[in-house]
This record gives structure tokens, C-alpha cells and sequence, in this order.
DNA sequence: GTCTATATTATGATAGAC
DNA sequence: GTCTATCATAATATAGAC
């Protein structure tokens, strides 16, 4: 086994045991544990237990930069640009259920200059999340209401997705994200 | 400054604490500090560091077990019955904003038997919710979904609020409240 | 690349004086 | 009820043999 894989192996076993028990609550030892070797084995992989949380919220910042600037630039309605962001959350909570997990829940672990890289990273993502709900509001395809309000009940509805997830669940993904698209763009209520 | 107050202002301290830093984070020498005394002096108010965290989360799993035992026997409509749990989660999340935080990013590291009760009342708590929930799609107030998966996003979006919410927002409340509400039962998208 | 051994620091909690 | 002093344990990380 090569340099790199282990290496992706320990975050990835790391990502695992940070989401379980939390990152100030997890050892190295029992992340030893969990890879099969003895703690003082890991630093020939890592140099610090830090780096470790870093690469998991660094990774999935990447992941949400990337399928942002791509829906930026889609030649589509505001309702299709939010539409694709939803279904791109749904598709990363699923592929990267673990490390999605550990960055939404341990962020504030991360060290003082991955933490200035990440805040940037979400503050970002965020104005351009409110900026297509705006201009979904301005053009008249979204009812009107305060833009960071309605981001901040969209995301924390994907959010919660994180949670509900399981493997065993894979199979009515279909359902959840045609339910949950539905449920947000149109309401609960009947006749509405 | 009697035992019981001088505990309330522990247990306060300490949510602010463990929400900023987490419950594994957090050291009894920080608390001590915050309180203002010696970490040793915290232990003839306080039996354990988990006793906090133990008293922070049951404090919030009452209030909203009162709050849902009141709703269940409301003689209302089931929207109705889910704007006053609505309205409640918003109530709460400002009137003991750091205590709802911490039971909710924190819960994880309660000690075995008090997690046992909460689980327990978080159980319960979405059991009944789903029944409002189930109820509403039944009599056609709500549409057709499933009831863990509209639970879930009602209850997601607003536990967002918890980091949304700060003390000079407080004049805008009644704002989120109605948008909050229109949201999840409109949804967002014109001519719905 | 993994091991054993260990340095260093920090933790939750207690003992006993005042 | 608070303090100082301290115990026992556990943490991250390093050194050096193999």
C-alpha cells in the first residue's frame, strides 16, 4: 500500500470515528486502533491530528466550490440553479456521508488558518446560494421573502439529510429527493 | 448567593462554554474561570463534568415535552397544531438559545444512563410530531408526503435558527416567525 | 513503515486548610 | 464556599530500534 491511499485510508477511518464521538473526543490511539496500527505509526502519514480535520473540510469545501461555480453558469431558471444545488447536496450526502458529517459538525475544531480558509469558503458558497435566491425573487419565480432566510431553511433541510441517511436507505433516494425538492418549493399544506 | 442559584449560574455558564467549544472541549479549569472561581470550588455545587451537560439537555427535553403534551390535546385543526409547535421552537430557541444549542450539537456525550432518557424523549418527541404530521395528510390538510421526511425538514429549518438567532435580531422575530411559517407551508415558489 | 518507550502537557476530580 | 496542592490518568507527539 502506497504512501497516498493509506494516507486517504486514515482520513477517510478518521472521518468515521470524528463523526462518532466528535473531534476533541477522539483519540489518536483509538483512530490507531481503528486502522490496525499503533498511534505512533500514524505520524509517518499525518503530522498532526489537526491536519486530519483539515483535509476532511478542506475536501468537501472543494466539492460544494466546484458544483457552485458550475451552476453559476448554467444558462437555466433560478428554480433549475436551486433545483441542481439540491440535488448535488443529496448526491454528497450520500457518496461522502461521513466527512459531510464531520464538516458540518466539527468546523469549529478546525485550527485558526484552516478555520479563516474554511469561514471564507462557506461565507462564499453561501452569498452565491442567496444571490440566485434573490435573483429567483427579483425575476418573479420565487415568492417574495428575505433571501437569507429562505437559503438558511433550504440548507438546513439538506442538512438534516445527513442524519436520516443510511446505506440501507440507498435505494429510495429517487423518493426523497423528487419529496423533499417538492416539500420546499411547494409547501406542505394542501391547496396552497 | 444561595446552592441553587449559584448551580443555575454553572449550568449557564457551562452551556455557553460547551456550545462555543464543545462538551469535550471544554475544560473544568475554562468553566471555572468563566464562573469566575477555582476549578476545584465547582465540585461542591456539581458532582461531575457530565452532570452539566446531563442537566442541560433533560432542562431542554422538558420544556419540550410540556410543550407537546399541551399541543396533543389542542382541539385544533392539525396546521394549527403544527404552528404552535412551530411558534414554540422559536419561542425557545431565543429564550434558552445556548441550552438548546448544546442539547442539540451535544447530546452525543451524555454519560449512558442519562442518554438512555433521552433518546427516550427525543423518540417520543418526533413520534408524536409524525402523528400531527400523519394526521394532517389523512385529513387533507397536508399534502401528500411522507411523514418522517416532512418532519424532519419542519424540524431541520428550524433548528437552524439556533444559528441564526442572536439577541439584537430580537426586533425582527415576529418577521421569521410568519415568513418561517409561510415557507413551510407554501413553500417558495410563486404561483405554487 | 511499524514498533516500543517515553517526554510533555492537560485533564477530571479529591483532600484538607481556612 | 472557596482556596492551594495534588493525585491519577490520558492526551498528542517524538526518538530511535528494527
Amino acid at each position: 500500500m502506497n504512501q497516498r491511499s493509506r494516507k486517504d485510508e486514515i482520513i477517510q477511518t478518521a472521518a468515521i470515528l470524528f463523526r462518532e464521538k466528535g473531534y476533541t473526543g477522539s483519540t489518536m490511539r483509538d483512530l490507531a486502533h481503528n486502522v490496525g496500527i499503533e498511534a505512533a505509526s500514524l505520524y509517518n502519514h499525518i503530522n498532526s491530528k489537526d491536519e486530519l480535520l483539515s483535509e476532511i473540510c478542506i475536501h468537501i469545501a472543494h466539492l460544494f466550490t466546484n458544483e457552485m461555480n458550475r451552476v453559476k453558469k448554467l444558462n437555466s431558471s433560478s428554480v433549475d440553479k436551486l433545483i441542481a444545488l439540491i440535488d448535488f447536496h443529496i448526491l454528497i450526502t450520500i457518496d461522502h456521508n461521513d466527512m459531510i458529517a464531520v464538516t458540518n459538525q466539527e468546523w469549529r475544531h478546525l485550527n485558526d488558518s484552516s478555520m479563516t480558509g474554511f469561514i471564507k469558503f462557506r461565507d462564499q458558497y453561501e452569498q452565491n446560494f442567496k444571490a440566485i435566491v434573490k435573483e429567483g425573487i427579483d425575476n418573479g419565480e420565487l415568492l417574495q421573502a428575505d433571501p437569507e432566510l429562505v437559503m438558511f431553511t433550504v440548507l438546513s433541510s439538506l442538512r438534516w439529510l445527513q442524519f436520516w441517511y443510511r446505506p440501507d436507505r440507498k435505494l429510495e433516494t429517487d423518493t426523497i429527493r423528487i419529496q423533499l425538492k417538492n416539500m420546499l418549493l411547494k409547501g406542505i399544506q394542501a391547496h396552497g
